[in-house]
DNA sequence: GACCGACTCATTTTGAGCGG
DNA sequence: CCGCTCAAAATGAGTCGGTC
């Protein structure tokens, strides 16, 4: 039907029309969607010739995912063009995707009418005790979402679905919300701030900083390390974690930051193993899962550590051998046409060594080396 | 037999709760 | 107090079964 082979062969720059993406929608205009929907549905009934139409959604497969390299800029992200797969009653296999694509709508067109916000949890369990049968687990309800994502071209905050978020802000920021105090990022403990899972409050913030830098971190502990050691007097930085994978919240957030801070370099502190790179990747280019709302997050996040160079700075006995799992995804990192080139060697660097870091294996070298390390690094651009 | 879609399972991070 | 399990947010690979 499509020329995807070909397509893929030759890659092309996008442009708007191949580009597929989600509109952010108040509540009335979610609801007009869902409507439209079921209006669509109903024309059966004065169909001359009535039959159940398949609901045709973008295709959220990796065949379907295109790279935007951007010509002008070194900024790349992934998107979804316009190929489409469908959610049929009529076949056996698909036909309970069908039903719980309108049992979520119906639901959601509850929610928008009373203007309320749910967490994905939330609706797990009202969804659970309504209909076990269609929905036994919390993935069903994360996967119909994105299936109504894509079928009503909204984005899933539209929907009026919240994501619990993980993430973590702390140094020189400001954040206001609207009508309420402003507040300090560098006054607020070791914990941070939460970055609320609000993307319509995160989209209100009114943002001030004197940081010359950002600094994303994997992992929670070094976050904890870096916030008590105050290291943003010592480096003008903002931090930022996301404890593991990054949340739709917590890469929104960062992606506003990045637009409305353009000048600021962001810099991304990981392990030394696959792992940590796949979630840079996650922050830099989005993931396809997500389908039509990752892309609008992407930012250009820019390797500080670790990286092969590292290993020579931590004693011999934290490292640990790749276990399959690791070369698992290595491989699958490998394969993508996203991966820049000296990402690409650092990985081959990774796996020909056979061996993996944490973080933390910097502590050996005093509490304190972790910040000298980032100072070195940036000071000799050594990122890349 | 090939291919596609749905489902299951594995893995990362952290935190909460429970029992020995 | 330590380890275990579960929960929550992610991502990806493998398998099974139906359709062409």
């Amino acid at each position: 039907m499509e020329t995807t082979g070909l397509f893929k062969s030759s890659m092309r720059f996008f442009s708007d029309q191949e580009l597929c993406y989600a509109d952010i929608l108040t509540p009335q205009e979610a609801l007009a969607r869902i409507q439209v929907a079921v209006l669509n549905f109903l024309r059966i009934l004065s169909s001359s010739t009535p039959a159940i139409s398949n609901l045709p959604l973008i295709d959220r497969s990796s065949n379907n995912s295109r790279v935007n390299q951007g010509i002008l800029t070194d900024e790349s992200w992934i998107f979804l063009s316009h190929s489409f797969s469908t959610r049929s009653l009529m076949r056996a296999n698909a036909a309970k995707a069908f039903v719980r694509v309108w049992k979520l709508m119906e639901m959601c067109s509850q929610i928008l009418l009373q203007e309320k916000r749910v967490t994905q949890r939330e609706l797990f369990y009202k969804l659970l005790c309504d209909s076990p049968a269609y929905f036994p687990t919390q993935l069903h309800v994360n996967r119909t979402i994105q299936d109504v994502v894509t079928l009503l071209r909204c984005s899933r905050f539209s929907l009026g679905v919240m994501a619990s978020s993980r993430g973590l802000v702390a140094g020189r920021l400001l954040l206001q919300e609207p009508e309420q105090e402003t507040v300090d990022c560098a006054a607020c403990g070791s914990s941070g701030y939460a970055i609320s899972g609000d993307l319509d409050l995160l989209q209100k913030l009114t943002l001030k900083t004197d940081a010359r830098y950002v600094i994303v971190i994997e992992k929670h502990a070094i976050f904890q390390r870096l916030v008590e050691d105050r290291v943003f007097n010592h480096i003008p930085s903002i931090l930022i974690t996301a404890k593991g994978y990054p949340d739709i919240a917590t890469r929104y957030f960062l992606h506003r930051i990045s637009k409305t801070f353009p000048h600021l370099p962001i810099f991304g502190l990981v392990d030394w193993n696959p792992a940590g790179l796949a979630i840079l990747c996650t922050f830099k280019y989005g993931s396809i899962g997500m389908g039509l709302e990752a892309y609008r997050y992407a930012c250009n996040v820019k390797w500080l550590g670790m990286r092969g160079d590292d290993v020579q700075l931590i004693p011999q006995e934290s490292l640990v051998s790749l276990k399959p799992r690791d070369l698992q995804i290595a491989k699958s990192l490998m394969s993508s046409e996203i991966l820049q080139e000296n990402y690409r060697e650092e990985l081959t660097l990774m796996v020909e060594g056979g061996q993996k870091a944490e973080l933390e294996a910097l502590y050996h070298n005093g509490f304190d080396y972790l910040q000298k390390y980032i100072v070195k690094k940036i000071i000799q651009f050594n990122y890349i």
